[in-house]
DNA sequence: CGCTTAAATTGACCGCGGTCAATAATTAAT
DNA sequence: ATTAATTATTGACCGCGGTCAATTTAAGCG
C-alpha cells in the first residue's frame, strides 16, 4: 500500500485541467499544445506526463466528460417516441462529436480499451451510450420492430451514429446533414 | 501548363515506396520510421515530402493498396447466399483492417474525405465496398429484406463492418471473433 | 552546344510530444 | 527535531514528423 494522495497533487492536477479548459475554449482541441498547458498552469512539462500519461490522456479526460454529460442530459430528458424523436434527442451527442475532425478522430480512436482496467472516460461513454439507447427501445412509447432483440438495435443505434457522424467529414455526402442520414437508419429498426 | 514528368521522379517515388513496403513487411505499418524509409531508398529527407504531403498519405497508399486488392479479389468470388457467407466472404478485409490498432485508426481517419479532389485509396475502398456489398444484396441468390431499400442495407453492412472490427479492439468483447459479432447484425437484414 | 527556366533534390533546422536522472517537498517514525 | 523513505517537480534532452532556402539536375530553345 502506498501513502495517502498530498494535497498539493491535485492541486496541480486542478491547475492543469483548468489551463486546458481555458484554452480549448479559446483556441479549441486540436489547437491544444502541452506546453501551453504547462505555461498557464505555472509548471514544468514533466509535471504534465506526471500527471497524465500522454496528451492525449488529457483529451480523453477533457472530451469524455462533456460527452457523459451530454449523455446524462439525454437519458435526463423524456423517451422519444419515433424515430425522428430518437434523432432529434441525440442532436446535442452529434453536434459535439462533429464539433472538430480532431475530436472525433480522437473519440474513434478511444472508443475501445485495450484491457478491463484501461477503460477510459471516452469508452465508458460509450457503454453510456448504449445504456441510454437500450433503456429507450425497451420503453412501451417506443415501437421497434420486435423481430430483432433490443439490445441489438441499441448497438445498431450506436454504429449508425458513427457512421452517420463519419460520413459528416465527407465530401460526397457534405450536403445532407447528419439528422437527415441517420433517419431513414433509424427507421428501418422501427414500426 | 507545366512540364512532362521526369523519369527520375518516377523511378525516386518507386524506390520511396518500395523502401517503405519492405520495411512494413519487416516490422508492420506502425514501426515506419520516415527516416529509414528515405535511408533505405537513398534519398534526403525533403525529397520523401517532395513526393507525399505527409507520412500519412504514404500510409494511405500502401494501406488503400491492399484493402482495394482484397475486395477486387472479394468481387470476383460468387455471391454470398446468406448471412453467413458475407461473413466468411468479407472475412480477408476484416483481418486486414484489424491486424494492426494502428491500421484500423489509419483507415477510420481516411473514410472521408475533406474535398472531391482530395479523395485518397483507402476513401475510395469504402465506395468500393459500398459497391460490392450493394451487388451482392441486389442479387436474388440472396435474400434481403425487401422492406428495406438495398442501398441502405448496402451501407447498413459498411457500418456493421467498423462495429464489429472497432469492439474487436475493446477489451470488454474481446472474448468474441468479428465473425461471430458480425452475423447477428447481418442477420437483422436478412428473412 | 550554351543559355534559360522549370522541376527535383538536399540537409540543416524547427515544433512539439514525450523521457529521465537529479532535485525538492512531504510524510511517517524515532 | 532529526532522519529516512516516498512522492512530486524540474528542465535539459531526445525522437521524429515536417519545412524551406539553397543547390543540382533535366528539359526546351535558338
Amino acid at each position: 500500500m502506498g501513502r495517502a494522495i498530498q494535497a498539493r497533487t491535485l492541486k496541480t492536477r486542478a491547475r492543469l485541467i483548468d489551463a486546458a479548459t481555458e484554452l480549448v475554449a479559446q483556441s479549441g482541441y486540436e489547437a491544444l499544445r502541452v506546453e501551453e498547458v504547462v505555461l498557464r498552469a505555472g509548471v514544468a512539462k514533466g509535471t504534465f506526463f506526471a500527471h497524465f500519461k500522454d496528451k492525449d490522456a488529457l483529451m480523453d479526460q477533457l472530451i469524455g466528460g462533456r460527452l457523459s454529460a451530454i449523455l446524462d442530459e439525454m437519458d435526463d430528458g423524456p423517451v422519444p417516441r419515433s424515430a425522428a424523436e430518437v434523432v432529434h434527442a441525440m442532436r446535442p451527442l452529434i453536434q459535439f462529436a462533429t464539433s472538430e475532425r480532431y475530436v472525433f478522430d480522437l473519440i474513434l480512436r478511444h472508443s475501445g480499451a485495450a484491457a478491463i482496467e484501461e477503460i477510459g472516460p471516452i469508452a465508458q461513454t460509450f457503454l453510456q451510450q448504449y445504456e441510454v439507447s437500450l433503456k429507450w427501445v425497451q420503453h412501451p412509447d417506443l415501437r421497434v420492430r420486435d423481430d430483432i432483440p433490443p439490445e441489438l438495435v441499441a448497438e445498431g443505434i450506436g454504429a449508425f451514429l458513427i457512421q452517420a457522424a463519419s460520413l459528416q467529414f465527407c465530401a460526397l455526402h457534405a450536403s445532407v446533414s447528419v439528422e437527415e442520414r441517420l433517419l431513414p437508419y433509424l427507421e428501418a429498426w422501427f414500426k
